[in-house]
DNA sequence: CAAACGATTTTCT
DNA sequence: GAAAATCGTTTGG
């Protein structure tokens, strides 16, 4: 069933960063569906988190997305070329969100080897953030969208990670945070080839 | 209005 | 392992 509205509306970022894994996110851009189960995921809590963008109650265009109620999508351009995917959620006024970080492919796969100029699947293809957007066709014009339309969605198909191949470690590429970027906050499945290897690990 | 920078990836040495 | 690619957003003048 596609998640609905409520679960992206609770108030611990965390723990929905957390139940992400496992998850199953689906695009249909261009006519084209693809689809992969999430790997690996990332924190970012808000106002009293300096690795987010809306730290200290910054609200500006580009972050005014992460303000809106749970269960849009939120998607930032990086260093010019990459898109970055991440799922807002908490309610209004409260700026959270999750960085969908990297996801196994399931459905597709064709379509997001040839998105991706690449001849065959490894995990280099939807292991990291911008690669994973890149592979599902995701774009920085899809910023606003519910997670509920046609064209980006989240679904559970079922899939439990145990608890014990769930592992917490800290967020990548947010050294600039100082203390805020030694929390936990970001989770991965624990043995599973496409989660990224990140820069300091 | 101009300048600096980044929640990254790829490529070259 | 190091550096380049590349542009929208943010910040300062």
């Amino acid at each position: 069933m596609i998640l609905t509205e409520s679960f992206y509306t609770r108030k611990d970022v965390v723990k929905i960063a957390k139940e992400l894994l496992g998850k199953v996110l689906v695009t249909n851009i261009d006519g084209i569906q693809t689809s992969g189960m999430i790997v690996e995921t990332e924190a970012y809590a808000g106002v009293g988190d300096k690795a987010s963008h809306a730290y200290g109650n910054r609200r500006t265009n580009r972050t005014e997305i992460m303000f809106r109620n749970g269960g849009s999508a939120y998607v930032y351009l990086c260093y010019g070329i990459h898109h970055l995917f991440n799922v807002v959620t908490n309610v209004q006024d409260v700026p959270h969100a999750v960085l969908i970080r990297a996801i196994e492919p399931l459905e597709g796969i064709e379509y997001m080897l040839e998105r991706r100029n690449k001849e065959k699947l490894t995990p280099a293809l939807t292991a990291g953030p911008g690669a994973m957007s890149a592979a599902l066709g995701i774009v920085t014009s899809h910023t606003g969208l519910l997670l509920r339309d046609d064209a980006i969605y989240i679904e559970d198909r079922g899939i439990k990670v145990p608890a014990k191949d769930i592992v917490a470690a800290t967020r990548v590429g947010v050294a600039y945070a100082q203390e805020d970027a030694m929390l936990p906050y970001r989770f991965y499945i624990k043995g599973n080839k496409y989660v990224s290897k990140g820069k300091g690990l």
